[in-house]
RNA sequence: GUGGAUGUAGCGUAGUUGGUUAACGCGUCAGUUUGUGGCACUGAAGACCGUGGGUUCGAGUCCCAUCUUCCACCCCA
């Protein structure tokens, strides 16, 4: 037997259901702040995401799928978003759109990692992108988009943490005294802080190991050497979050996985699990770096299978879809007339199911029964003739005489 | 990438110290029931026991390898 790749997922009918219920609700917030839908290719020039994610990230590092394709092209898997959209705000002229442009995305992504829970190989983000406004308030929409998304899918106990890791020149500067303070001990931190050090040494700030998280106490904080414009960027969000009465944490050691973020960052944590449910922030440098105009942006990425996690969670109530009737038929004439009268509901907008299986009398009741069809029409011999027809009720067993005609069948869906 | 656990019909399980045609429940299909479902009863289909080797007269049971899934590290959404 075949099976799926690992960290793969396949799913089923009543999975999809609940995946296009949260996707409605999301959608509707998203709407609501008026940002528009893209979708983006898959695969991408490897390059794209080495510039893009930065070459020092591990998701650049070790987690891309890439291959080459049969032109000898390096081809990459998307493992995030951002990049694509970037790539695509600048090849599609979207700059002459009217400023900011504001975009939202539902999306697979591909990561060669180690399967556990809340961690799959192939999984979905929806995220959302503001490009083209370097404002504070800009940071705070998304920051409320999100906060809004769990609000609409009844999603409680999700803490906000922030952080700002300013912007190139400040984080310069506090690179040069951070290294300076880590560097007295740098033989006693773990074997993947010392690589670290030179490459991304605000990563070691991140570490979880003891001896790491020890000799970490006392470090100086990026949030104290910002400059006075990053400061003054992060003291308005933080201004505007108080003031709408959205809770959350400082928390410095919050550095996120990608290279292209600047000044304010941010995750929504599942304080149950302890996962990330969204994470984000401002990226001011990439349109920059991929040959574009200085133009700054802000946005998040939210993993759906870790949201549906935890909808599932505080939702158990769930209305299943089922048909509004089921019509019954035995004999040609009567298939003819059955078939008939379920297309003309069909194009009503009715869900209606009818044997498809040439199946018996007995064996259609019961499977009108199982699939849960709120109404049974039956259609014999007797009600060609008559042109009368019964139209039962299957959940109170009631059934009520009727003529056989769509009006007055449709007016006996709706009871 | 490292460490630990796991794997028997679609799903959930049983399978005695290795011994004939691998069992049960749910589900599926059909019948009891040419004209009204749910209940009940009867029957059927469905598994090369994750895969590949090995030990043995004989392997679902033992050994090795490999894959999957789950958990932890790491990282992230």
């Amino acid at each position: 037997m075949i099976q799926r790749p690992k960290g793969t997922r396949d799913l089923l009918p009543e999975e999809t259901s609940k995946w296009q219920e949260v996707e409605k609700k999301i959608k509707k917030v998203l709407d609501s702040y008026n940002f528009k839908e893209i979708r983006l290719p898959v695969f991408e020039h490897t390059e794209l995401f080495q510039r893009g994610v930065g070459e020092t990230t591990d998701v650049v590092q070790k987690e891309m799928y890439t291959f080459n394709d049969k032109g000898g092209r390096s081809i990459t898997l998307r493992p995030e978003g951002t990049a694509g959209a970037v790539r695509a705000y600048l090849e599609n002229g979207m700059g002459s759109m009217p400023s900011p442009v504001k975009l939202w995305y539902n999306m697979g992504m591909y990561r060669y990692e180690n399967v556990q829970k809340g961690r799959l190989r192939e999984f979905h983000q929806i995220g959302v992108e503001v490009i083209g406004t370097g404002s504070y308030l800009a940071d705070v929409d998304v920051i409320l988009i999100g906060n809004q998304m769990f609000k609409a899918l009844n999603i409680p106990n999700i803490k906000l943490t922030i952080n700002s890791i300013g912007c190139p020149k400040c984080r310069a500067e506090y690179q040069k005294i951070l290294k300076e303070f880590i560097g007295k001990n740098l033989d006693s931190y773990c074997d993947t802080c010392k690589t670290r050090f030179d490459k991304n040494p605000l990563r070691i700030l991140d570490c979880k190991e003891k001896k790491c998280k020890q000799l970490n106490i006392g470090a100086p904080k990026m949030l104290d050497y910002l400059c006075e414009e990053c400061k003054e960027h992060f003291e308005n969000v933080k201004q505007m979050l108080d003031s709408c009465k959205i809770k959350y944490e400082i928390d410095s050691s919050i550095v996120r996985g990608l290279d292209y973020y600047t000044k304010t960052v941010f995750e929504f944590i599942d304080e149950k699990s302890g996962l990330t449910v969204l994470g984000g922030g401002r990226y001011d440098g990439l349109v920059e770096e991929f040959g574009g105009p200085k133009t700054p942006a802000v946005g998040f990425a939210s993993g759906i299978e870790r949201i549906m996690e935890m909808y599932n969670e505080n939702n158990k109530e769930f209305e299943e879809v089922t048909p509004d009737i089921y019509i019954l038929s035995n004999g040609i004439e009567e298939n003819k007339l059955a078939l008939e009268i379920s297309e003309k509901l069909r194009e009503k907008g009715f869900i209606v199911e009818k044997d498809i299986c040439e199946r018996s009398f007995n064996s259609q009741m019961k499977y009108a029964n199982k699939i849960k069809a709120k109404k049974l029409l039956v259609i014999g011999e007797d009600e060609l003739k008559s042109r009368k027809a019964k139209i039962k009720n299957m959940k109170t067993g009631e059934e009520k005489e009727i003529v056989l005609e769509l009006d007055s069948i449709i007016e006996n869906l709706n009871y």
